[in-house]
DNA sequence: GTTAATATCTGTATCCACTACAGGTTCAAG
DNA sequence: CTTGAACCTGTAGTGGATACAGATATTAAC
């Protein structure tokens, strides 16, 4: 008997159980075979087929990236130089993200490194934050 | 008449009508007085209280981080040392997010660079999501 | 004073990527 | 055969807005 039920496939990925019911119901996942009662059976391609998904997650992709990259995988005719174009769209939005967050940071500790923290008739961080 | 209507208010604070409004329902802004008709009109302060939350939005306080800093705002006396542990922890939450941020554009430039964008058998790109 | 154009109103639905139930069914161990 | 864990479906909620429909209000032009 090979295959696996969803909380096997869960703990080895380390994906929730929900979640990957929500990836099939959102067609990332090929729904698979079920037992007589019922319940998702899983086997090697399946998984291997999540875990590229929680892989491209974990690199920040958005499902649609996801879905466009999976494409790729499936066979379809899309070419390598797509997948580069979405990864390096990709590593610009992240660039600015990282940047975006670089600015708070700054203004956030110049604000914060003038508030003592004692209880001052004014706040250097609220007076920053009215202007 | 001093007092301006959602529209000029939203023009002012590069604000959208809809989120001025949300931040009402929200419990953000504090309800304007209405015309006759119905249509909101904004004074100085409300509008100086929109412009505190946009701020820190920019700064990317959540709404919930918001609604502390409010609370202080609102009090008689302002606690400094509050004010300074809700900036504070959120600072280690940026730097945690910079940080994350940083890894996924490691990995991406690397497996990118070894991707030719051109069309042949494998895609490194795809190799290595697939792991 | 009337009409047309613009602004605003409320209420609801949508987005993303999950997560969290409730209430029912199936499976595996003993 | 019983028990309890695992699984099923369907629905609702999260945050922080944004979008739209259909109704009403206001303003400008004539």
């Amino acid at each position: 008997m090979n295959g696996l039920t969803i909380g096997k496939v869960a703990q080895l990925t380390e994906c929730n159980i929900e979640t990957i019911r929500y990836y099939e119901r959102e067609e990332l996942l090929i729904p698979p075979p079920r037992t007589a009662g019922g319940h998702r059976v899983y086997n090697d391609p399946m998984i291997r087929r999540l875990v590229f998904i929680r892989r491209s997650r974990e690199l920040g992709f958005s499902l649609n990236e996801v879905r466009q990259l999976l494409s790729v995988v499936d066979g379809e005719i899309v070419s390598c130089e797509k997948v580069k174009s979405i990864a390096d769209n990709h590593l610009v939005d992240i660039k600015t993200r990282i940047s975006d967050l670089q600015k708070m940071k700054k203004t956030l500790e110049t604000i914060s490194q003038e508030c003592s923290g004692n209880d001052v008739p004014d706040c250097p961080i609220i007076d920053a934050l009215q202007g």
